[in-house]
DNA sequence: CCGATTGTGAAAGCTATGTGAACGCTGGCA
DNA sequence: TGCCAGCGTTCACATAGCTTTCACAATCGG
């Protein structure tokens, strides 16, 4: 089975511990927003009763970076709180549930997060990753990468125009627990800019004193 | 009001009807995909009378390349008809339906198409900051800022039309506990004012005895 | 018209990054 | 078991580019 769903509270409602089961979940529920490391499927929140408790946890869940998708259990007394939070969540589903519906609304986010999230192919002007095979070409040449180097243009090439500082990057692509020195980063980009070849080296942008930025080097949006 | 909401089919159920009109949206229905031109806020389909061809329809949309989020309404009894339909709606809604929800899910669906595809922008006539690039605009032409500066334009942006003294820029934007010379504040005014050219350079102005202030003052202009 | 405040040009000082090289770990292979 | 190749990490050093400072000129307000 693959990554499991965050679930909150701790213990969750038993209707909803009953329909994670018969559908045939790998769950785990937690009490606070720390403790969740690594990766997740998604995260089922029940709001009822405890709406402030339910939404600081959210919030901190996305202060948090990993960006998991979020599932609310909310009852219909509670909709009027959705409003002005819809950084929050992902879906919700009004409570009490039918266990189809909730069942419908985890496979839709989950299939959501794994193909919004996970390309199998990232193209990006003569860049071609190919996320299925590990394969990697700039300009119709194949590119011998290692890794690490791997994983770091894929994280890259995921959000264009973006600039990640060192420590997102050692967090994102190393590890959430990752303990070591920034600079690790700034080897990797070298060995990616030689490996991309002069012409194209400059897809890898510094911004100094920020991090580095992956293509739309020049004015586009 | 902004771009219109589609709905399917044409008629559509009653009930939504009044949903859609209680809430204030602006909405059209289409009796097929080939009628809707242009920008949509988003659409709604009714699934309920008869599934296959609502699905054509979504399918039929989704082919023409505009890219607008679907809100399903969808009765229980046809609740398994959603699996391996996943690409073809964004949200779906259980009939018959709270009017509550209904909203709630399209708020949250008008919400989500608004800010994903755009990035965090702060916009101010011909300046545009983009805060997620690191990159500046003025009037189209892009700026090459430095780090400081780019921080620095960035803060006063934020707050257009008010006066910041020297002292409130150095601890907000150079750091609480820094140390050094009020006059640093302004060099690195001089030098945005050079970049953003003759022309808009106007848009910083200096409160003599006070301190700057970005953009234009309530009697201006 | 004088003093206070701000603009200007240049130079000093520093910081972040690029760069070459070495270290240590791991896994395959003889 | 011992050797070796590949890889990730770290370090020291050079340097470009940025920040800060300073002296002086210009401007504003009273």
């Amino acid at each position: 089975m693959s990554e499991p769903l965050l679930v909150y509270p701790d213990p969750p409602p038993p209707e909803l511990v009953r329909t994670l089961d018969l559908g045939g979940y790998n769950w785990k529920a937690v009490g606070n927003a720390q403790e969740p490391e690594g990766r997740w499927l998604g995260a089922v929140v029940a709001v009822n009763e405890n709406p402030e408790d339910a939404f600081g946890f959210c919030r901190a869940l996305s202060r948090r970076g990993l960006d998991i998708p979020v599932l609310l259990l909310v009852s219909g007394t509670h909709l009027d709180e959705l409003e002005m939070r819809d950084d929050l969540y992902a879906d919700f589903c009004l409570t009490p549930f039918h266990q189809r519906e909730l069942e419908a609304r985890l496979a839709h986010l989950v299939w959501r997060s794994g193909t919004a999230l996970r390309p199998e192919l990232i193209e990006y002007g003569p860049l071609v990753l190919n996320v299925e095979t590990y394969q990697a070409t700039i300009a119709g040449r194949p590119l011998d990468l290692t890794y690490m180097e791997y994983e770091l243009l894929k994280f890259l090439a995921g959000s264009p125009g973006k600039v990640f500082t060192r420590e997102t990057l050692l967090s994102r692509v190393w590890g959430y627990d990752y303990f070591g020195g920034a600079r690790t980063v700034d080897v990797h980009v070298r060995r990616l800019r030689a490996k991309l070849g002069e012409e194209h080296a400059g897809l890898i942008t510094t911004v100094r004193s920020v991090g580095y930025r992956f293509g739309l080097s020049r004015w586009e949006r």
